[in-house]
DNA sequence: CTTTTAGTTCTGTATTTGCAGAACAAAAAG
DNA sequence: CTTTTTGTTCTGCAAATACAGAACTAAAAG
């Protein structure tokens, strides 16, 4: 069973590595995160993720770190066992994928600062600056609603 | 009033700068774009924008085009005269944030590959994989009924 | 025709990024 | 104590990025 999806996992890695890679993280983090979700069992030791992926130990302490300071990734010991088993932390994901979403950066507070300055000799770009000002507030204000309710909804879930 | 006005435009045009740039542009893309914002008239021409940022042709060129690519620039000409008067193109700056906001990739079609391919050995961490699908899928269908109910909006207000 | 203008494309280079490999550290094992 | 294990941190390099400057192009002006 393990041998006859190996092949499927490191593609799956692959692809997934990139998709994260897009997201802003290093190559080597979005493996990283990748293995753990293919893996199974789902925990694994470090080195288990370096000779998985066949990358550097520099590499995977860089980007275990890196995960875990965004609580992506997580570990447990087991008793009598020096090693971490590092895990995903999903509840983190979500939450780094909410960050993500959610605010948009200092642009919409900067672009009022531009319409501040601009004389008014171009109203109808100004206006249409404002436009733009909104529409961001606006998608900020439904997306944080749309967080909202599906917190709500997963708490009558439980 | 311009003069009064220079200093502040130049460390807008900056800040503006870094944001368009952690939104994934290059640097000289975010300044010709945040010049455009401050511009005032709101149109310019190539060698404006250049002496305007400081920096060179090739790097004008590249970013304007990479811009005008994804509509978040265009031009008008004037009779008798050949420059071209760039400007910023509000609707195509909507249009790349609502691309940008639309969300998240290939991410949770390779999340439910990688469901597929898993073993039911570990049913909780597979559990909270599905609920990581599930809440992307919510936060899409979120966005986009939010990017159409501002449509609406707008229709209305014309 | 030649020259100028307005921009594009190419070539080289400085900077940044991302990682390997080695040196290092801390704690446990022996 | 010494050795081994489990990582971390540092040093250096290879590749990718982003831009400058120069060569080039197309169209208009003269």
């Amino acid at each position: 069973m393990k041998s006859t999806s190996a092949r499927h996992a490191k593609e799956l890695v692959e692809k997934i590595g990139i998709a994260v890679e897009k997201a802003g993280f290093q190559p080597a983090v979005g493996r990283v995160l990748a293995s753990l979700l293919v893996s199974d069992p789902p925990y694994r030791t470090f080195d288990d993720i370096q000779r998985f992926l066949g990358i550097s130990k520099s590499a995977v302490s860089t980007a275990l770190n890196a995960l875990m300071a965004r609580e992506m990734v997580d570990y447990i010991t087991l008793p009598g066992d020096r090693k971490r088993y590092f895990q995903l932390a999903a509840p983190g994901l979500i939450s780094q994928m909410k960050r993500k979403i959610g605010l948009h950066s200092a642009l919409p507070e900067l672009l009022r600062e531009v319409v501040k300055a601009r004389s008014n000799k171009y109203p109808e770009f100004n206006r249409s600056l404002l436009e733009t000002i909104e529409f961001i507030s606006f998608m900020e204000k439904e997306i944080s609603a749309a967080i909202e309710k599906w917190e709500t909804l997963k708490l009558k879930k439980s």
